[in-house]
DNA sequence: AATTCTATTTAGAATGATTCTCATTCCTTA
DNA sequence: TAAGGAATGAGAATCATTCTAAATAGAATT
């Protein structure tokens, strides 16, 4: 079992390998990202960790997911307009976004999809990421 | 050669479809995104569309291209955060976003690579599209 | 342990993008 | 030509995010 610890010591280390420090606020936001992975907007975070944590402002959570988006802990999507959602950044995958429930699910992503994709482009252009968002409905599961 | 009238014409048609009307501002604001497709936001449009017709307003802009969207002659892509960009939608295509000079490039998707893209979704889920988005740099063509 | 230096947090103001409200104008059809 | 709905325009309002400047907290050094 992976405990609350570790996490915070695998945040540690990540960050200070940014030159950056380990503090409170950080790592209450990191858990709260894990431990509800719904791909919440700033103020869904703000929500969720202020009974934690009640003087936290919600620059300092705008501040910290920028961190962590930083140092590859949490990755920023961006659906339509609308808020940035965040979400801890496990294995390459896509994202689809249900249009009538809203919900946003992550599906797996194989490289070797991800190679062909990218195999798309010209030679002249450099890609460092790929993102793929469906869009569409999900028929609850069997 | 394709005349500005039958642009006109066509508009008027896909607008009529869905029951909405033909108006100068939609056709002015079509003309703008037809006519440089370098995926503008709404203040781009509003500036290109002023010279030309200089009482519109900005709520105009965005009424105009909201319509455009529902018509699906134009889509609107969201790359992070920062205003919705607007294009013209003619094939399905990706999107390449060049991070050192913001502009973003169009790269044609080929049926074939749309199917398997597709085929990585669980049975359950129904997607009516799929968007593609690159980052990274592009060099310039020799 | 006290001091210094810098990173981080905080509250609130400011900004940017978009939407809303509602009065006015413009078609369309009766 | 009158009535009714669609579309526009000006400005206010809202939402998400960033900025600013002061207070706090930590780490490093004396």
């Amino acid at each position: 079992m992976v405990s609350n610890t570790d996490l915070s010591d695998a945040l540690a280390q990540r960050l200070s390998d940014s030159g950056l420090r380990s503090t409170p606020q950080r790592e209450v936001i990191y858990n709260v990202l894990l431990t509800k992975r719904d791909h919440p907007t700033a103020e869904d975070v703000f929500a969720r960790v202020k009974p934690e944590m009640p003087m936290i402002s919600i620059a300092t959570v705008y501040n910290c997911l920028e961190t962590l988006v930083q140092c590859n802990l949490v990755r920023a999507v961006n659906f339509e307009r609308g808020p940035t959602r965040y979400c801890p950044n496990l294995h390459p995958h896509a994202h689809f976004h249900d249009e009538q429930t809203g919900a946003t699910h992550d599906i797996d992503l194989p490289d070797s999809l991800l190679g062909q994709v990218k195999s798309i482009l010209p030679p002249n252009f450099d890609a460092s990421s790929v993102e793929i968002i469906f869009r569409g409905k999900a028929r609850p599961a069997a």
